[in-house]
Formats: structure tokens, sequence, C-alpha cells
DNA sequence: CAGTATCCTTCGGGATACTG
DNA sequence: CAGTATCCCGAAGGATACTG
């Protein structure tokens, strides 16, 4: 029974109020930057680095989101050059176990999707 | 050391193949799809109902690259009117459990976040 | 260094109408 | 019932330029 008792949660509310956390703390970059700073505190131009894709409007979108929603701390140090740095709080290290499961999960059928999905085009193209 | 394997493989590739996959299935309908079909097999219509805020199009979409991605089996019944039907593969089911946890840690962390949310918001109007 | 501001394009996704 | 097709708008997000 309490394989069931998450399932219920979701839909609990119908699912509105989980949507909307789930949107946030589940976009393309949020479970990197999280990942990222697992157990580090990094600068912003090391987590430029760091998450390679990420341009630097987004990291910072992303980040000030992180910070809103108490995830992560933001700390600036009152120097020149300017320093600020980022680190997680408890909660957002709390989140590091689902996040880096479902990246483990991610990277562990990356394979069989992949195949799964070149299966699909294939039989679409000989279909179509 | 085990807690760092995973936080590495993310960055294994700069995360580029990571964070295509991790779109995909991390996406705002995916996961309460995936939590709905939770040992169920259920039908086009009953999906639309048990995941309220989706449209047609959507519900659509998601499920076809479920589909795709081979974590979800459509069954067409040649019966009048159609019936068809949709379950979890072997494969998705083993992203429930990630899925309910990510899912778990979002409505557990809910009032926090809020709460976080709210301070961030009238720090920002007094400063502003 | 660590952003902010602006422009501009793409795409997610809702509403609606049609079909086998 | 279970879709597909089309239209359309607003948000996501990259590129670039500027700033304390």
């Amino acid at each position: 029974m309490e394989e069931f008792g998450h399932a219920c949660m979701i839909r609990g509310d119908g699912g509105r109020t989980l949507r909307r956390i789930l949107d946030q703390i589940c976009n393309k970059w949020t479970l990197l930057i999280v990942a990222t700073l697992d157990q580090r505190t990094l600068r912003f131009t090391d987590l430029h680095q760091q998450v390679p894709g990420i341009s630097q409007r987004m990291l910072t979108l992303t980040l000030r989101n992180l910070e809103r929603d108490g995830l992560v701390d933001r700390t600036v140090h009152a120097e020149v050059p300017p320093r600020v740095e980022y680190e997680l709080t408890p909660t957002g290290r709390s989140l590091l176990g689902p996040a880096l499961a479902l990246a483990g999960w991610a990277i562990e059928h990356v394979p069989h999707i992949e195949a799964s999905r070149a299966a699909y085009e294939k039989r679409s193209n000989g279909v179509g």
C-alpha cells in the first residue's frame, strides 16, 4: 500500500500545485545546477563552465528561482572584483537524492530509449 | 564516494545527452501521466479525466513520446467504438520509483517553497 | 566578475474544428 | 472513442550589448 501513497498524493488536488512545483524544479537546467552544486560552493562563472550549454541569462534566472525557493544560498562578498558564491541550502541538498535518482535513471536508460526511438522512427518511415 | 558517482555521470558528456533525455521525461505532463498509469491500464479518455489540466493535444503528444521512447505500450482493440489502452512497459515502470520520489519531495516541500517564495517577494518589494 | 536590459526567434501549448 | 489538423498567442530562451 505504501507504493500507492505517492501516486494518490500526486492526484490529490488534481495535480495543480504539484504540477507547478514540479514544473519549476524539474526544468532543463534546475536539476543540473543542483547536481553541480552537490557539496561544493561555486561562483557564477564556475557554474557557467560546469554546465556548458547554459546561457548567462538562463543561469541567472535559474539561480534566482532556486534562491527564491530557498534551495540555494547566494553570498555576495564585498570585494573588487565582485565574488558571488552559490551553495545549496539544507532543503536544496534534500533535493539531491531524488534529483540524482532521476538523473541516474535517465543515464541508465539512455541506450534503451535511444534504441526504442530509432526503432519507432524506422517503423514510422516504413509505414508512412 | 558512491554519492559522487551520479554527479560525475551527470557531467560526463557536458550534460548534453542527459539534458535531452531529462528534458523529455521531466516535462510538465510526462511524470504525471507515468504516475497515473501506475499499475493500471487506462484508456485515452480515462487519462484525460485523471490528469485534469491536460489538453487532448498534449495528452496525445506526450503519450506518443512515451510510446516512442519505449516507456508506454499502446494497444488498439479492433472494436467499434475504438478502444485504445495505455500501460507502462517494464522500463516505464522502472521510472516510477524516481518519478514518485521526486513528486514526493515536491509535495513534501511545497509549504517550505511557497513560504520562501513569499518571503522573497516581500523582500523584493520592500527593497524595490 | 557578475550580472541586467533588450531584441528577436522559436516553440510550447490551448482552443477549435474535423475524421475514421 | 480516439484521435489529427490548423490557428494563434504568449512564454522560453539564445545573442548581444551595456554596467557597477
